[in-house]
DNA sequence: TGAAATGTTGGGGCG
DNA sequence: ACGCCCCAACATTTC
């Protein structure tokens, strides 16, 4: 029986696998890989949280392998000379993995695939990530999207065409003798134990891996797509269905979750799946724009804001921002979320970055490098996306005078107050009606809160009037 | 997937 | 009864 290295990156599931599963389907062996190689990765190698997951998620993947009678080969280092490595101890014939779309990565990925093929190794990437890959859909006139709206109805339509999810295997051959598949630890995704455990928390939000992405969406099926349309906007609603770190590591497919809400509209059509549908269509927009135009992690899409004057980053306001002690509850609130748990609430996220962008006016790029270590589901194309929507700079983006104000974004989506209360406790004992801008009250404040910021680290009114006046003068 | 300023309208208090 | 003003509520425009 001839071997075949199946390469496991950001598929890390047996289920809807089409790598692993074309091997078998073609009688190969399948040896399961995983090559560490952050070098691959160009400038955005994985923050500390995309690591602290990614550890979680190996486990659970080396441990379904286990349990269906294969492994998972661990290795780290240079990935072309690891699977040559790899290719000459096992004899494989074949390589298969289902490709990424990072620019540095399909790079990367693009030089491995020549250099095996002129060994005349056959080499076989696939899709398992998206649901339509971005070289397969353009505009009338042939070019990429650059307007979400267009974008969804033309990819909206092909959804029901969508071939089906493939079955996870039940059981697989063992691995060859001739490899070992070394310690998890040897990776070094986690921290080492002397440094503080910052990240210990997240296990009470969170458990990597692909039964409990399943079980998840199942939960979310059940009872968060009703209703999902309109309360997701409150972040204390608990109505966000959590999956994009399960997605980001590919612990679950899209086209999977796709199937099951399409099924379940045949039966009861409702504007929550069709508005969580539209969701996972923001993510293909974000894989189809990283795709096309690959310079956006670090230049603004639209080159109109090229010239624009940001501020030089004040390291102490700076990290006011990160550590959740601007002064402005709600933006101190996600940050502290995000700190805590490696996630934030989507219009949480909206409010901090329109407050780094627009009222500290500094460069989106100093909130997405801090999103990228701190995310748990840190991914180049939403990460990259949502910031250049939240700056204005990026495709289909939030008009740069679009600035919110967080006091009345507090009001309207946290109106009891619980999410501040929550993250911020404290400010527990301020009154509701003082809490989305408590520096009103400087008596209250200094009373129930004497150790939170007495006043915002930047002036709302004037801060942003001086970045609609900079948005004007670059125009 | 905004907010604030400006404009319009209509009900009610009041001389 | 009438005109006038005030202002809340809503709509439109501007940034």
């Amino acid at each position: 029986m001839n071997l075949a290295l199946v390469w496991f990156r950001r598929d890390l599931r047996l289920s809807d696998n089409p790598a692993l599963t074309a091997a078998l389907a073609q009688g190969f062996r399948p040896v399961p890989v995983y090559i560490h190689a952050p070098v691959d990765e160009g400038d955005w190698p994985a923050g500390a949280a995309s690591r602290v997951w990614l550890a979680g998620s190996l486990t659970a993947l080396a441990a379904d392998l286990d349990a269906r009678g294969s492994g998972l080969v661990l290795r780290q280092g240079d990935t072309l000379t690891e699977l040559l490595n790899l290719i000459d101890a096992t004899g494989a014939r074949a390589l298969f993995w289902n490709r990424r779309y990072e620019p540095a990565v399909a790079r990367a990925d693009a030089r491995i695939e020549a250099a095996l093929r002129a060994r005349g190794l056959h080499v076989e990437p696939h899709n398992a990530a998206l649901l339509a890959e971005p070289w397969t859909v353009a505009t009338g006139a042939g070019g990429p999207y650059r307007v979400f709206t267009p974008f969804w109805r033309a990819m909206r339509q092909r959804l029901a065409d969508l071939a089906a999810p493939l079955p996870a295997p039940t059981r697989l051959p063992a691995l060859p003798d001739t490899v070992d598949v070394q310690p998890l630890a040897a990776l070094g995704l986690e921290p080492p134990p002397h440094e503080p455990r910052w990240h210990a928390g997240f296990r009470h939000f969170w458990t990597p891996g692909e039964d409990s992405a399943w079980a998840r969406f199942q939960v979310f099926l059940e009872h968060g797509l009703d209703g999902y349309a309109e309360s997701r906007d409150f972040p204390d609603r608990d109505s966000s269905s959590r999956l994009s770190p399960h997605l980001h590591f590919g612990e679950i497919s899209v086209r999977r979750m796709v199937a099951a809400v399409l099924a379940r509209d045949s039966v009861m059509a409702g504007q929550g799946s069709e508005r969580f549908l539209a969701e996972l269509g923001w993510r293909e927009f974000s894989y189809h724009l990283l795709h096309h135009f690959p310079d956006t992690p670090e230049t603004n899409l639209n080159p109109r804001f090229d010239g624009f004057p940001w501020a030089e980053p004040e390291p102490a306001r700076l990290r006011a921002w990160q550590t959740g002690r601007t002064g402005v509850p709600i933006v101190d609130a996600g940050m502290r979320q995000l700190w805590a748990s490696g996630w934030m609430h989507n219009r949480v996220r909206m409010i901090v970055a329109s407050f780094l962008c627009k009222n500290l006016r500094y460069h989106w790029l100093h909130g997405a490098r801090w999103f990228w270590d701190t995310l748990v589901d840190a991914d180049l194309a939403n990460n990259t996306q949502g910031w250049q929507w939240s700056a204005g700079t990026g495709a289909d983006a939030a008009p740069y005078f679009r600035v919110f104000n967080p006091a009345l974004q507090a009001a309207r989506f946290d109106p009891d107050g619980a999410y501040i209360r929550r993250w911020l406790p404290e400010l527990a004992s301020v009154p509701t009606r003082h809490l989305a801008e408590p520096w009103q009250r400087p008596d209250l404040l200094a009373r129930h809160a004497p150790d939170y910021p007495q006043q915002p680290i930047v002036d709302l009114k004037a801060s942003r009037d001086a970045a609609l006046a900079a948005y004007a003068g670059c125009r």
